[in-house]
DNA sequence: CCATCAGTGAACGGTACGTTCTCTGTCCGC
DNA sequence: GCGGACAGAGAACGTACCGTTCACTGATGG
């Protein structure tokens, strides 16, 4: 917590400078994040919580997405590899789990906000999608190959559709009913939809 | 267009009450709408396009939501019923299109902008669901209904994941991607996801 | 050791909020 | 058909935060 230098007027004290300064900003932007929420977080109110200035923000993030977008970053720490349990159940259970238990968390409370607010910008929305959902789909449709090199699974079901629908629905979850998700919602979404979809892929030039 | 009325002072003027204001509000609503969006829509503007004070506004509707949720209800007919071909897939395909082309409407950009503004408060997001999504649902549960009637698919189908999944992927896509959502994927939700999962529906009491 | 760079805090104009004020048209009971 | 209550119009207010610009001065590198 570098936010605790308290009164120091930077003008004249110690004026920081590189990682030290981006510290603190990243420090007061988790800080507000976590108490007043994305919504309410102002770059005004980062700005005197780091004793920095806003034009300092302003040089550094066009707005507080991009802003909270660093600060999320610069605290999160490698991505898990993806699970391989050997069962293509445990493995969607635990990626499912693993980002449901993430969307509980000051990132929820960040995702939440930053979907809010770029809803209204479609260009916006896609770049988003890119930086959250990307890495999610990657580590499914590992798990999805995997399963299919085990034949437990037609190749067809490697679909971008049939990938993404499984976390869109966590997702959905998320913004509609908040977090935390509970896990018999996960259970569902594998055992009921998910699953039976998978199996039963076939694929389009079999129709033919 | 009622809110053709020009540049009369209502402080002089035919002073509206009761219905006349009421249209005169919405229409302006409407209109804004239309014009600039959801999210650049204020209260100002819409008080001064319908050349009625802030004060009637926010004497009748706390915030722009409940003014845009009033607007479109005023606005907004009745309700198809429920598609009924004989066949459970274009019954399904029947109401998603349906849902899609609404969300591709002044409609969809209400509901875009209603969801951004309540996404940070689980409380009104779960107002504005039942709202909106209820709707639907019934009507999913009515061809589900049929379709068990007719035996194509088991009575354990009809349980309420498995029918708010589909509008719920719809309009995750529609947040997503935006409108107009590709028929493709309506197919794809329908033929790949929702049919297999209704059809492997199996009843928790068939695996004790 | 000094010129340049860069951070601080303050102030600005702007937008929209939600409230409150005065003035006055409209309605209802009598 | 009259007069008081009710309620709408428009303007002004204080608040909050935006994104920018300013003068001042500490830190840095040649």
């Amino acid at each position: 917590m570098a936010a605790a230098a308290g009164a120091v007027d930077h003008r004249k004290g110690p004026r920081r400078r590189g990682e030290a300064l981006y510290s603190a900003i990243f420090d007061a932007t988790l800080a507000e994040l976590a108490e007043v929420g994305y919504w309410r977080l102002a770059m005004e109110r980062v700005a005197a919580r780091a004793h920095a200035s806003k034009a300092s923000l302003y040089k550094r993030w066009p707005n507080r997405a991009e802003l909270v977008i660093a600060a999320l970053h610069h605290q999160g720490g490698e991505p898990d590899p993806a699970p391989d349990t050997g069962s293509l159940r445990e493995d969607v259970l635990t990626l499912l789990r693993r980002g449901a238990q993430r969307l509980d968390s000051l990132f929820g409370e960040a995702a939440r906000g930053l979907m809010a607010e770029n809803l209204t910008n479609p260009e916006r929305t896609a770049n988003l999608r890119a930086n959250m959902f990307t890495g999610r789909n990657r580590l499914m449709r590992e798990i999805l190959e995997r399963a299919v090199a085990r034949g437990d699974i037609p190749e067809a079901a490697i679909k971008p559709h049939l990938i993404e629908f499984a976390p869109a629905l966590v997702d959905h979850h998320f913004l509609i009913h908040g977090a935390p998700i509970p896990d018999h919602v996960l259970r569902h979404i594998v055992d009921d939809i998910l699953l039976p979809a998978l199996t039963n892929a076939t694929d389009p030039a079999d129709l033919e």
